[in-house]
DNA sequence: GTGGTCTAGACCACG
DNA sequence: GTGGTCTAGACCACC
């Protein structure tokens, strides 16, 4: 089975549905999670989180939304990655928002792409 | 006096409080506004943006708290940038931030530096 | 035997008895399946489009409730299309369902009869 | 201010935030609520309406994710109707849809196009 | 067993 | 005042 360690936290400034969509989408996108793979029930998920069962449920909800499982009342919820292109330009796009989120604030501090790149290899090391 | 142009948009996902702060910090660590320099008051500058006294108020207490600058009753709000040290770190900060978050993404999505970099270059351009 | 080709799929957003329901349903109203032709036993049934035998059997009591088949225990399920007014019948409600949904849609959004039946005839090329 | 009466009936099969999200877009399409126009809070509206505030907060929710309107925490939901040429693709698409699955239907059960049309001159003049 | 919908509360940040 | 997040239950349809 695909690797699945959802690590959440209350102290976080993110809500809790997000930290537990984006760790989901991390891995269907790094392949840990195959396509066609059964994720945890709605409840059991809610209980191993200790979250209430309507975070879980806006989590699949929103990962179904977004294309990347699949939810059948009776069956349970299905990861899909069949397309390799697809989830390469999600990994692409996600990096990209970062980028620009950086090189906009970059622009607004007067820091050249120069120092950009040096500080990149630094953050780089130290991570 | 110095630059600022604060354009603010309730479209905006941000909080409008935030938005205001970030640009008076950005002017400040730019160099746009200087040491000493007299902010508008309050109230004349929650008419100019059109938002409520309290917005206002709560752009100046966290910008204070923060050290930016300084409120005296009676006298206005100053701007702090005495130390030209202390601006460039914490331009530094506000970057190296934005890189974690950055490099920590990369990590997950197993993209690497030399990527990184690419990317950079090529969104750095664009924007 | 009648021809009796039926497509189901996991994907689809309709239940999966529904989906089987409905094209037993087709088959009897144009003709594929005749009156007193037998149906697949349930068992064979269910292995051969590998879904369960309580999905099936689910198929057949509706199928029975509404009139289009029989079941004879320790015999099997029968067509029942006798009458051919009443498939007639079924068919033209079955299209006026629609046709009420529609027309209601149009009436809300404030579409004119006219337009509806250009855009009916470039529906009807494209599909 | 827009016309917005809001009919739910528990009685319908559709889901109670799914019958209220189309009331309200239809009253967008139509141009019954104009650009910038304020809607209800969540909690008058689930109280007019006699529902929970979970239910009218999913129809903001999934309205605002389509684009119909916008909200801001402190300040509350806001018409977008904006853009002209979008309201009457959405309209026209919505029509489509309907009428995609009418056609469908009518192959399967081997109706003519000249057949259809009439019928929809008849239910026309009906509802 | 599964997910889908709904209720009746709560606390927080924003304005 | 507003919406955003979260909890702890419930009933239903589907398999």
């Amino acid at each position: 089975m695909g690797n699945l360690n959802i690590i959440i936290s209350n102290a976080s400034e993110k809500p809790l549905y997000e930290q537990i969509k984006e760790q989901i989408k991390s891995a269907i996108l790094k392949g840990d999670l195959e396509n066609g793979e059964l994720l945890p029930s709605i409840r059991n998920f809610s209980t191993d989180l200790n979250v209430s069962i309507l975070t879980v449920r806006r989590v699949y909800d929103e990962l179904e939304r977004e294309g990347f499982v699949s939810s059948k009342a009776g069956k349970g919820t299905f990861v899909l990655a069949g397309n390799k292109d697809l989830l390469e330009d999600t990994k692409r796009v996600l990096i990209e928002e970062k980028l620009i989120d950086l090189v906009t604030l970059s622009n607004t501090l007067d820091i050249s792409i120069e120092e950009l790149h040096k500080m990149l290899d630094i953050v780089y090391e130290e991570v």
